[in-house]
DNA sequence: GTGGCTGCAAATCATTTGCATATAC
DNA sequence: GTATATGCAAATGATTTGCAGCCAC
């Protein structure tokens, strides 16, 4: 759906070998609304790989991350979460229900900002609290 | 010196029981500009405290972040670092030498905002790239 | 052919948990 | 005296590592 031309050419401009699992990666990340975690993407992936390792869904998540094809949240202590969508953009955590949604407001700061001296290269904005779900949950109780 | 009054008052106030080992996680964070780990936190407290364990250092950064009187940052995947420095502001984390500083801005956004239909309670900005002394390293190189 | 991957199993490391003892009030 | 916290050791869980075999080019 979002993926124009030819997924291995693409890895290959961003200096990744293209293999199927990568591919399978990125894929999964950019047609997903969703910001799954490594063990996340290992599920889903499992069915097209049954052979696919957990080390190699955490290797081509970082070699996509390192070529800028994917984001790290860190949003959650626990775990880190990937997003496929690479324009900064906030999001939000809810300490109820653990719904982890985008919020399609522009940040404040950019890459290739400098901040007091720093060359600022990823911003994340990460709020945390109650989501519109659980609010009404709440007053309904 | 940041410290106004008694410590055992404060915490009592907040509802949590003046053990002497939360407060002084408690006064380490809000004399020290740096962002600790709680592993940070524990050797430094050992001095005072020979007999801490990792587990109450834990226990104690956990009650302190519930009760609002530090703030945990996750902006490095490996581990959490705290703060108690509560007003929020971004922080900025180097790539190259690891360094964690303030950044000494409002924030766009801010605890009791509504952001569609959530309700924001905490806002982290984390800006990542390369600081300053580094870049001029680079530039010397 | 060979350098870079993958997949497996074992290792690492931050954080959590269970439980007996100690402390706050 | 009772509820809550501490300290220890063991457990958990995400992520990393070492290494042999495989794949891309």
């Amino acid at each position: 759906m979002r993926n124009r031309g030819d997924g291995s050419a693409r890895l290959r401009q961003l200096g990744l070998v293209p293999t199927a699992q990568r591919l399978a990666v990125l894929e999964r990340l950019e047609n997903v609304r969703s910001h799954p975690t490594a063990e996340e993407v290992y599920r889903v992936l499992r069915d097209r790989f049954p052979s696919i390792s957990r080390a190699t869904v955490y290797n081509s998540l970082d070699a996509l991350k390192r070529v800028g094809a994917i984001l790290e949240l860190t949003i959650a202590r626990e775990t880190a979460h990937y997003d496929g969508q690479v324009v900064p953009h906030p999001h939000f955590l809810c300490r109820e229900c653990g719904t982890l949604y985008d919020v399609d407001l522009p940040c404040p700061v950019r890459p290739g900002d400098e901040i007091l001296g720093h060359a600022v290269e990823t911003v994340q904005v990460y709020l945390y609290g109650l989501c519109v779900d659980c609010r009404s949950v709440k007053k309904a109780a």
